[in-house]
DNA sequence: GGAAGGTATCGTACAAAGTATGAAATGGCC
DNA sequence: GGCCATTTCATACTTTGTACGATACCTTCC
């Protein structure tokens, strides 16, 4: 009944729902999620197109299962140690993660059901909160609001136009060039006297957002 | 030989771009993202399948166009009118909107050309952030934050597996059982003594977290 | 060593979907 | 009615997911 699980020789490297799954980011991140197909996915692993169904039932479960390893990426913050540097950090690490694999994004809002690895997160981050002396019920108030500002932000810089320091100029104009500035005036103010200045980088805007976030946290759990 | 439908009482409505797009969220509210095909949109229209090809150039317009539509529906914020009272309805009617269409958030990520819905969109709101007194600077910081919120809170929202205040026993019960409490203890904490008790809503977390937001802008532009 | 039997890989095939091409139908105007 | 632009559709080709069954390979037991 039992399975045997002996995972010993490992001198060829046979195909493996790891396996598979890495290579199913890879693809996503190299051409988007619309360029993963079982045929680009058993391309990247130099094998053909049903092998890989040995693997994953089908093609949900490829999703479901590389939501679940991006989630794996994002460093766990540390339950000893502050809990302001250490949320700072996850959510930079997450940030970054999922810059590096924007697609996850796009695939959130469809799977509903969350991975070994996602849940594990997810208890870290709590058990951060509730060492930093919140209630139940206030965690669940952070945490929600937290995750939506980090995810919701990393949703936002995936859909510009332009991505870093540089870019912002050149598609911003072309954009404001097809409307006059009756129509939007203060997108074109905000483009012209903000956005279109050398050195903008929407990315910058993350840490002002999250130290006002934690800092109100901060507050509240002082003054409780 | 051929039957002549013009004197007849029934009115053919002609094909629109508007009718193609208002028809594809139909479907996509129906039946998710995935089932937004060109078959089945042309078949809620009542039409053949190329007929579509006339009033969209391909599918990639027909996402952007009803992402741009969905835009549309949340309602714009007063220039006259309380900034605070005016940025907390319009975060309300967002987030209903992207309840009503939670595939809608799946597409932002891959959708980097906004439509004249959207860009009038965030003209109103940039508008009332500066009416109220923000710098260019501050207005940036400001919308960032906030729209980061609103859409991390729909994005979250979208991607549990219950909505609504009773479906969460229902659902999070089983996911607990497949994990032990030792491994992880600060979930089953959360889920056993704040999320599976009678009554708990996440949609309720929404306003807390817009308030703490809200008021920290309020602070800031106070001591300006 | 060799056969048995399970496991991993693959070949073939089909259904669903996007869409190119051009024909047919329809409606407006004289 | 006749002419033309616009709208709608029929056909067909391509890409994709995946069912079905065959094959290659590896372990185990004689």
């Amino acid at each position: 009944m039992s399975k045997t699980v002996t995972g010993g020789s490992r001198e060829r490297v046979p195909l493996s729902r790891e396996r598979v799954l890495r290579a199913a980011v890879a693809v996503a991140d190299a051409g988007g999620i619309g360029s993963l197909t079982i045929r680009s996915l058993a391309g990247e692993l130099g094998v053909k197109p049903m092998s890989v169904y040995h693997y994953v039932a089908n093609k949900e479960e490829i999703l479901d299962g590389i939501v679940d390893l991006v989630f794996g990426e994002i460093e766990l913050p540390s339950a000893d140690g502050d809990w302001r540097s250490e949320m700072r950090r996850r959510a930079a690490s997450a940030r970054r993660v999922l810059r590096r694999h924007p697609w996850a994004l796009g695939l959130l809002e469809s799977r509903t059901a969350p991975g070994p690895a996602t849940l594990r997160h997810h208890d870290a981050v709590v058990g951060v909160l509730r060492r930093a002396g919140f209630s139940v019920e206030m965690t669940a108030h952070a945490y929600a609001l937290i995750d939506s500002y980090v995810y919701g932000f990393a949703l936002q810089e995936a859909a510009l136009p332009f991505h870093g320091s540089d870019g912002a100029a050149g598609v911003t104009r072309p954009i404001m060039q097809k409307f006059s500035a009756d129509e939007y005036p203060h997108l074109v103010e905000m483009a012209t006297e903000h956005i279109l200045r050398p050195g903008y980088d929407f990315g910058d805007e993350f840490e002002f957002g999250l130290g006002v976030i934690l800092d109100s946290l901060a507050r509240w759990i002082r003054g409780r």
